[in-house]
DNA sequence: GGTAGCTGCTCACTTTTAGTAAGCAAAGAT
DNA sequence: ATCTTTGCTTACTAAAAGTGAGCAGCTACC
């Protein structure tokens, strides 16, 4: 066995299989980013990430808060207030974020710099 | 300005959204570590990421190799044969996949553990 | 040399998911 | 009274994923 640089084989696939169901898809991460930054009702989540419409929005949500990363709270009125917050539990995906968040960063450098390297 | 666990704010979204808009989906994870595990051949592959159909692989593969993360050799034969790889480059997603290997593990406890507590 | 099997796919089709635009009830602001 | 904001939902359309069959090129076997 040649020595290559992956520890990880056997438990790899069915354990990104399990985060990948509750995590992958292209605004779940983003939702809670900004939830943890500060964007805690509908409308203001909506246009904090960039693309969203309010169905999908809509449906994320419910899926997040299905996984218990997120809580929903309704302040009854008037005016009714709605509150999204992330649960403690979602703090365990920072690893995942900053990992991605990190790789966004590097790899837009690439893409740009593609084709001009003396 | 309450002291939060984030130091990350202003970059996160975006790249998380770059990160994401090559990364994310069910599938090209857990097609690169297949490659990375020693599954080469399009058959080989499709064996080792359950679930996944023909087309879906194709089409996936395709968009890594766009993406530069994986390359396919054709030597010619006969018999014909098709290899992928994964390129030095895809090496950089380790620290993705490692974090949500990790909380895969992590959350599938978790979600095994609830209802059974006392 | 016929038939069965494997490989690396593609094609036609159905089902599921995402996206778009509109709208709606309750409240607030003007 | 009218207009806006909030937190959604509802129809509708478009795109993507999944399903099953199939196909060319080769091998393997008897």
């Amino acid at each position: 066995m040649p020595p290559t640089n992956m520890g990880h084989c056997l438990t790899t696939l069915p354990s990104l299989r399990d985060a990948l169901d509750v995590v992958s898809g292209k605004w779940k991460l983003l939702i809670l980013v900004a939830l943890a930054t500060g964007h805690q009702r509908f409308r203001d989540i909506e246009r904090s990430v960039p693309g969203i419409s309010s169905k999908v929005l809509a449906k994320e949500l419910k899926d997040l808060e299905q996984h218990q990363l997120v809580r929903r709270t309704v302040q009854e009125g008037p005016p009714v207030l709605v509150t999204y917050e992330v649960l403690p539990y979602a703090d365990t995906l920072d690893p995942v974020i900053f990992a991605l968040r990190e790789w966004g960063l590097n790899h837009r450098r690439k893409i740009m710099g593609t084709g001009s390297e003396a």
